[in-house]
RNA sequence: GGAGAGAUGGCUGAGUGGUCGAAAGCGCUCCCCUGCUAAGGGAGUAAGGGUUAAAAGCCCUUCGAGGGUUCGAAUCCCUCUCUCUCCGCCA
């Protein structure tokens, strides 16, 4: 959520800077809508002064014995018409909110200008794509030649955009979590935790995901209030909300693994094939709470953080900033890495790093004590995939790819596989 | 799933219709006293919002959440959520 203040102060830069990202903000409107609020309220705090007064005035009466009839009298229809003004106050607040929660968040300058993913900026690039003396495979044909990735029998269980895996790959995955998890514990300072996978709908507008991005959540039933996290962020990240942090206890840095449930509602006829876009996919997150001026850096440690993972796979990345039309709804700032994957011949996301400033911490009432006033104040808050497991997976299949089909495994990964160096189909 | 108890400030905990945003204690901050340590005395100490250029001041809201009764609700009524205890079931 955008800060109310610097909405009804500059609704017009505002209104300019969300224009980048294709998003009319109607300022006049909104002030129009602001301006009766503010009349409105004045006015119901004004009667609510009214009849604190007169209550203790009638108490008082009373104690006193005194006859208590006239005050009565006199205060005969301030609660019909404290009522309506509660009412009126109530409904343009509601509206106020409503159309506050659907604001994206103010883009920092340093977000390039842009439509679609084509405008993305190339900030640095790792490693270098691999030359094989052989055609590339993707990760579909390696892993069905492998017999240990089966799309068949996912979408006979459960149908399109599932995988079942199988043997030393389902392995592979799993200690591609691992060493993640180790890795951001051990020499990142994050701090493990294990959330729930389903929440409730206050976390989901904590993060911004609601109200307006409904349709790309699972929902358990209409009965239980339940959904499926889209990503661990939603948990881990509302472990701030209503929190308000000892002056010097942050940054708090949190890592999870968790699976994610994505609708992909909107996306039909994308990466329909294999293990790209999925409905069910893991993912180890990683999550930051800090002060509001030390988000930036953070920004740049964290996506550091990310990228040391694929350094250690030594699988080549680069690193783009999003531009204006490609960011997320609540970033104000986005780095994506992305590996390179030979099958494919491209660079594909496998981690999206994302400083959100107070936007979700506003959402979420997540403050911390400021040091010098001892007055709260809201915190910032950033997240990155740490990464993705299953996009990771591939990469590792594709680049480790070897001419018979089989896969090396990765050398930081083998303490992690008992022993396996190289996945081959049995002979 | 069955039966019961509960939810109050950073914490413990009092408060069953009026001057209660809330006693007391603990904790914390500041001051005073005391030549160590310890102890003692005093003051302060919730959050959000409105008004304001801003602050002060003033005002409003909040005692799990939402609704209701009333001139007036932490206190009475209804619904919901959560926590705890016992029984049952269960990885």
């Amino acid at each position: 959520m955008i800060d109310p203040k610097l909405l009804r102060q500059a609704a017009a830069e505002v209104a300019a800077n969300l224009a980048r990202r294709g998003f009319a903000f109607d300022a006049d409107a909104y002030l129009a809508l602001e301006e009766r609020r503010k009349s409105l309220q004045v006015e119901t705090e004004q009667l609510q002064s009214e009849r604190n007064t007169n209550a203790k005035r009638i108490g008082k009466a009373k104690a006193q014995g005194e006859d208590i009839e006239p005050l009565l009298a006199a205060v005969k229809d301030l609660g019909e018409k404290l009522e309506a003004s509660e009412a009126a106050l109530q409904a343009v607040q509601t509206e106020l909110r409503d159309l506050e929660l659907g604001l994206p968040n103010l883009l920092d300058d340093a977000v390039p200008t842009g439509d679609s993913e084509e405008d993305n900026t190339e900030v640095r690039v790792w490693g270098e794509p691999a030359k094989p003396g052989f055609e590339a495979r993707d990760h579909i044909e390696l892993g069905e030649r492998l017999g240990q990735l089966d799309f068949e029998s996912a979408s006979k269980i459960s149908g399109a955009r599932f995988v079942v895996m199988k043997g030393a790959l389902a392995r592979l995955q799993r200690a591609l979590i691992q060493f993640m998890l180790d890795t951001h514990t051990s020499e990142h300072g994050y701090t493990e935790t294990y959330v729930p996978y389903l929440v409730k709908s206050p976390a989901l507008v904590g993060t911004g995901q609601l109200p307006k991005f409904e349709e790309d959540q699972f929902k358990t039933t209409d009965e239980s209030p339940f959904y499926l996290i889209p990503t661990a962020e939603v948990p881990v990240t509302n472990l701030a909300s209503d929190v308000i942090f000892e002056a010097d206890s942050l940054p708090v840095r949190y890592v999870a693994h968790t699976p994610c449930f994505r609708s992909e509602a909107g996306s039909h006829g994308q990466d329909t094939r294999g293990m790209i876009r999925q409905h069910q996919f893991e993912k180890v997150e990683l999550v930051q709470f800090v002060a509001p001026d030390a988000s930036m850096d953070a920004l740049e440690e964290l996506t550091g953080h990310a990228e040391v993972i694929l350094q250690k796979l030594n699988l080549p990345y680069r690193v783009v900033v999003l531009c204006s039309g490609d960011i997320g709804f609540g970033s104000t700032k986005t780095y994506d890495i992305e590996v390179w994957l030979p099958g494919q011949g491209r660079y594909r996301e496998i981690s999206s790093c994302s400083n959100y400033n107070d936007f979700q911490a506003r959402r979420m009432k997540a403050r911390r004590r400021n040091p010098e006033t001892g007055k709260p104040e809201l915190i910032h808050t950033l997240n990155g995939s740490g990464v993705a497991a299953g996009r990771a997976l591939i990469a590792v299949m594709e680049n480790y790819q070897q001419e018979d089909g089989s896969i090396r495994v990765p050398e930081v990964l083998q303490p992690y596989m008992g022993g396996i160096e190289v996945i081959a189909a049995p002979a």
